[in-house]
Order: structure tokens, then C-alpha cells, then sequence
DNA sequence: TTCGTGATAGAG
DNA sequence: TCTATCACGAAG
């Protein structure tokens, strides 16, 4: 019987791989192991923000999230309270474009009992397949809102063992510029918060 | 489908 | 001060 392996490499990410562009980071953080204290888990689901020209970027609306985005580095946190329930995960991408990576869902491979009781829910499958529920998994909090996760071994993304294949769809959630394909899954991942939809994937002209 | 919840920003 | 908005999730 085969077991299907999602361990990381154990090579940690660092900071140059946050300096290029949301996009190009948030399809490549797709397969990456999420680790978060003594929890963690593969990323499955990543959507991309661009800083300029995206309305739904809170670049676009907020002083806050661009003075935010002036005074960090590639690689720090950005965590926001959605809805006065959600905390939401975000990391700094400041290269060739400036913008943020949402992290949207986890396939859980740590610390797994211990996100159960933190989620009290028994199904691996509802653990982190959204992203206030891998908040809610992770205790991710306010309190660890503009650390960089390039520099702490506690708290970072390490490399997939192995590549995964990723589909690009469109953003969900949002009520502006949700037409960019710039929400990124790993496959039938049964992790992933809502399915993409069909022929959803990137297509040419889009 | 509806509804809770609180940070943020902008108007008055 | 007041109000609108919101990258969600759970219950029904």
C-alpha cells in the first residue's frame, strides 16, 4: 500500500524568494511546508495581491497596508482581522513587484492533534482548508503580525521534496478584481478550501 | 441562505 | 462620532 509522502526538503526559504513578484511567489509556495511552532502543514492553496493595480489589494485602499509595505522587508508578515473573526495570513513580496501572498489552505503534517483541538474538529480535511480556519489551526494571531518568516527556523516555509502540479484559477472571497487568475492550487488536493472551477484553469489571453 | 464580529478609513 | 466595508466560516 502507497502512501502518499508530503514532507519537505527541510530547506528553508529565504528572503530572495520573496523578492521578485506575488504572482511567481504565490505558484511557487504552492507544495511548500508551512511551519508554524510545533504545527504545520503543505501549502495547498495561495492567491496573489499586486500592491498597484489591484483593487482588492489593500495596497489600494489602506495608508496602513502601504506604509506597511515601505517599512518591511520580503518576507515579513502581514496579519489582518477579517469580518471581526478571521485572522488572515499574508506574507511580504517586495521585488520586481511589490505585493502580498495570501495563505489560503493547508494540508496539515504536524502538530495535527494539537490543531484538532485548537479547531475542535476531528476531520484533517476541515483543519486548514480555508484561511481563517489554518489561522484558527496555527494560532496565528495579530501578535505575529509584521515577523519575517526567512529568519526563524520556528516559523517559516521550507521547499516541497517534490514539485506538485498547480492550477490557476480565479480569485475567490472578493468583490473587486476577482477576475485575475491569481489563486493558485495544488491539484485535487482535497485540502483546498473551495474547487476551482471548471476550464478555470490559466488559459492564453487572460 | 443569513449572520456574527471588530479593525480600518473616511465623512460629517 | 457615525457609518460602510470586508481576501470568512458555521449553522440551517
Amino acid at each position: 500500500m502507497s502512501v502518499t509522502r508530503l514532507a519537505s526538503t527541510g530547506e528553508m526559504i529565504g528572503a530572495d524568494f520573496f523578492r521578485r513578484d506575488p504572482l511567481c511567489c504565490a505558484r511557487e509556495l504552492v507544495g511548500c511546508e508551512l511551519i508554524w511552532g510545533r504545527c504545520g502543514g503543505v501549502i495547498v492553496e495561495a492567491e496573489a495581491y499586486n500592491a498597484i493595480g489591484d483593487e482588492a489589494c489593500h495596497c489600494f485602499v489602506r495608508p496602513s497596508t502601504r506604509a506597511f509595505v515601505e517599512r518591511n522587508q520580503a518576507g515579513a508578515v502581514y496579519i489582518y482581522l477579517n469580518y471581526g473573526v478571521h485572522w488572515m495570513l499574508n506574507v511580504l513580496v517586495k521585488g520586481t513587484e511589490n505585493g502580498f501572498v495570501l495563505i489560503r489552505a493547508l494540508q496539515p503534517t504536524r502538530g495535527i492533534a494539537l490543531m484538532k483541538r485548537r479547531r475542535r474538529v476531528d476531520d484533517e480535511r476541515q483543519l486548514c482548508s480555508g484561511p481563517g480556519k489554518l489561522t484558527q489551526a496555527l494560532d496565528i494571531t495579530i501578535r505575529h503580525h509584521e515577523m519575517n518568516v526567512c529568519v526563524n527556523k520556528r516559523f517559516c516555509f521550507r521547499k516541497p521534496s517534490h514539485s506538485v502540479e498547480v492550477v490557476a484559477d480565479r480569485r475567490i472571497g472578493i468583490r473587486v478584481s476577482a477576475h485575475f487568475p491569481w489563486r493558485f492550487t495544488s491539484r485535487d488536493n482535497q485540502h483546498v478550501s473551495v474547487r476551482p472551477q471548471m476550464g478555470g484553469e490559466l488559459r492564453s489571453g487572460e
